[in-house]
DNA sequence: CTGAAAGCGCTTACAG
DNA sequence: CTGAAAGCGCTTACAG
């Protein structure tokens, strides 16, 4: 099939028999053009559908007006409410948005971040993968073109960054099961501390002590990979207990609702015998029964304000790097699963 | 911050005391260069950290290598599949991919369609937006650039088009809810027949019609906008006929979800009394109880497919147009709200 | 085997 | 107010 050449500058400058250089000026309004001149034009341009090759003046300029995101997984209901808000806050400030996924593997992730380099991406935004060990190649970016981080963070590089009120988000999450009488509160959490879970959990333990309740490690879980499987198998454990809990809060809400499963399996009754709290608000939480009690992340605000920053750094260059940490609120979503009215 | 600038190849030409175009060839293997000197090349571009700027190859070659997506709505969790699969196979490929949302709004669309070719993409995917009326925008693109389309098609278009074998997949669920016994199959589909509305209640005709059971308007329900709170009131509706249905065939499993859901509150036995059939095969549709025999519509695969035949055509280019349809198989996944075991 | 030169489509400092 | 010219970083037909 023939494809329609796109019109070019030139072709516009010959039929009106201008040069390329005013044809240029008087689209992008520039004011040493006459009106007469800039209206011919303009009218010309409309006519025969002109549209700027922006490969052509993006390489001109050196800026591209491309982010590139890198996340770990694209299909993750939070994540795709962060993607949300970077398309469409992006594309309100005037740039588009590539996507990619790491899937959770640090020689992926340095890959992707390699690409979008030499794609000429102007700024990255980064969620980090999991067990991210060396930050080297991250560095690499930093040094050349604006970061910010989202989500998943670490301490180990400079550049904006942000997050929720992890610990805080815990803290009232847990303090909710111990207003509604709840004294002996699980965890379930990651072995390797990522930023996320070990914020969670310092929440946890700021709560417990702050309310006078001892920690007992025997209700503190860890898992490698949490998953709705791992939540189930985790409560199975505690049911097991000669102290059963009273209270379990799952760091995420796949983990919750597994926790859910186990207990509707075993009729144990929630919240009654046992209260549960997850993490995210999901689509899945409302659909479990008893819905979950679960704490909100405004993923659209996350992805918006990371690319405020993003597009405020890169347009406005700073000489020494930013390494503010931004924190966005979160609430609680009180449901059946921790109390019944 | 001070950024460091990219190697060029003319520096690296200038460092070795060759030219630019020996430098050019010999990275990109051409056989003319003597080893020689093709090694001393890529050491020192090695050394130095060189990253071609595919900008000003891609804006040379008129080829960008990247692809443009436009899809209804990112976070929905058949949607993301896909999108993994256009992402994984699109980079196996060589390809970028510039992922956008056209939020069910034709005009949106049209405008993102137009900003893609601006860009310069190599092709386009693209998943219709709900009630797009006219698809003139559609057929510009075509003029200019391949473009594949998936999932949310229409046969007004002239191009390859990726979908699933929706009216043997609809068929297929509601012989599995006759050869259960059931004799009174409810349908709720969408008012504006959209294509894959239209086919799935095609299939549900098909099904009826050749097992000889009569088809009764009072049990095929229609809704604008297809949901879980929708499906809920339209289970309320079934529920109040003098005639109940013994099985429900919902065209999406959230609509399945809202169904269980006002089932569940009114004590009517899924699936003895009414037995409820989805499709999607979503991630809720083992999280609700009981748990939801839907159709798995193999995202992924429609990606990856897609992504091939796009690129294909890119690469290949036909002197007439192409307008395959491509129909992906499905499975219907049984589970406790139609059979249980 | 290597180089000089043109050109992709645009922007912009310089000149008039 | 308008134009000629350089240049962004690369590729490639042409010459030697």
């Amino acid at each position: 099939m023939k494809k329609k050449q796109n019109v070019t500058l030139k072709e516009l400058a010959n039929a009106l028999n201008l040069s390329v250089s005013t044809v240029s000026r008087a689209l992008n309004d520039h004011p040493d053009i006459s009106e007469t001149t800039r209206n011919k034009v303009k009218q010309l341009a409309e006519k025969h559908n002109y549209v700027p090759n922006l490969f052509a003046s993006g390489f001109r300029s050196h800026r591209t007006h491309i982010l590139g995101v890198v996340v770990p997984n694209i299909s993750h209901y939070f994540t795709t409410t962060v993607l949300k808000g970077i398309l469409e806050e992006g594309e309100n400030l005037g740039y588009r948005v590539i996507i990619s996924e790491s899937k959770n593997d640090e020689k992926k992730q340095s890959e992707m971040l390699q690409t979008m380099m030499q794609f000429g991406v102007d700024g990255v935004l980064l969620a980090l993968s999991r067990k991210t060990k060396s930050v080297d190649d991250i560095l690499k970016v930093i040094n050349r073109i604006p970061l910010v981080m989202f989500d998943k963070v670490s301490s180990k590089i400079p550049c904006t960054q942000v997050v929720i009120n992890e610990e805080e988000a815990a803290y009232n999450a847990v303090e909710h099961l111990i207003n509604t009488g709840k004294r002996r509160i699980a965890i379930i959490k990651e072995t390797e501390g990522s930023f996320n879970s070990e914020k969670r959990y310092q929440g946890y333990l700021r709560a417990l002590s702050e309310h006078g309740l001892p920690i007992d490690e025997k209700i503190i879980l860890s898992t490698e990979d949490i998953s709705l499987t791992k939540g189930r198998m985790m409560a199975n454990i505690l049911l097991s207990l000669k102290k059963r809990p009273d209270a379990i809060f799952a760091i995420t809400d796949s983990a919750a609702i597994g926790v859910i499963k186990a207990l509707n399996k075993f009729k144990v009754k929630v919240p009654e015998e046992i209260a549960v709290v997850g993490f995210s608000n999901s689509a899945s939480s409302t659909i479990i029964n008893p819905s979950l009690t679960t704490v909100d992340q405004p993923g659209n605000k996350i992805g918006r304000t990371a690319v405020k920053y993003l597009i405020d750094e890169i347009e406005n260059p700073k000489e020494d790097a930013t390494t503010k940490t931004i924190e966005i609120k979160t609430n609680l979503i009180v449901r059946d699963s921790s109390f019944k009215v």
